[in-house]
DNA sequence: GCGCCTTTGACAATCATTGTCATTATCGAC
DNA sequence: GTCGATAATGACAATGATTGTCAAAGGCGC
């Protein structure tokens, strides 16, 4: 077992990651990809997805895959936390909630699950678009 | 605030529906085509989609988007709950959590957000799977 | 600098899901 | 029970995100 997985730093990988540490809110990959270009920076369509998979796998970004079918990625706080989003505007809040992850440990090992890990997105209209309609 | 959901009651959706009501655990769209092909019911995967989309509006199952890339479906118990799913046979059990759910309402209320809705999904190995390995 | 080996990227392939539209079946009215 | 409007169906095509492929290029240790 290799911890680490021989991860070479590429100009792609830099600017993928700048990238999103310069957009708010959640992004999909074609979107990023969009992006990059604009930027001037060449990467291949292919590279962004796989990148993105390796920051997702190394948990330096989160993924969300809404009904709208895309995967969404994000530059997030490192520790575990949860999202707040608007369903209309797109906007994210980070919120964390020790009571929720204790509890869905407890809730899973009384059923003698293990190894236990755990989704949670939470959807609402935020204030501005609630006033808007 | 029903728009008239004109909803006919055909043979296709009893089938479908019927073939929910007789599997446990998740299903796949093709999985459930497959089965009702099985059972000599003549229907076609264009409309297995379109019921079970039909279904899941009228709340009547549940969507999970899993990693996997497929939608999977299942009926369940009509209240909201959430899932605990063994990643390994796919068991799934279901749980409720009011704290749960008071405490995504409070959250979502803090920020302003009005309307709020939420997805859970837990994660684990169940018991067998894990004396498996 | 040199060479090995990972990463890159253009393109093709995959595959679940959705759109299309002529045909069929349902439901309410009579 | 019959009729007709109209929603539902289903075979097929289309869509579109994601993944696979593989030759070429660049990073890192030496």
């Amino acid at each position: 077992m290799n911890p680490e997985t021989t991860q070479r730093n590429t100009k792609q990988r830099s600017a993928v990651s700048a990238v999103l540490g310069e957009t708010e809110g959640f992004h999909s990959a074609q979107d990023l990809h969009a992006m990059l270009r604009d930027r001037g920076e060449r990467v291949g369509l292919t590279t962004v997805y796989r990148t993105l998979q390796g920051l997702a796998d190394a948990g330096e970004i989160d993924v969300m895959r809404p009904p709208g079918g895309e995967h969404l990625y994000r530059r997030c706080s490192q520790g575990h936390h949860h999202h707040l989003v608007c369903r209309s505007c797109g906007r994210t809040v980070e919120v964390a909630g020790p009571a929720v992850e204790s509890w869905a440990e407890k809730v899973a090992g009384q059923h003698g699950f293990v190894d236990v890990s755990h989704t949670l997105e939470i959807f609402g209209t935020c204030p501005e678009c609630a006033a808007k309609s």
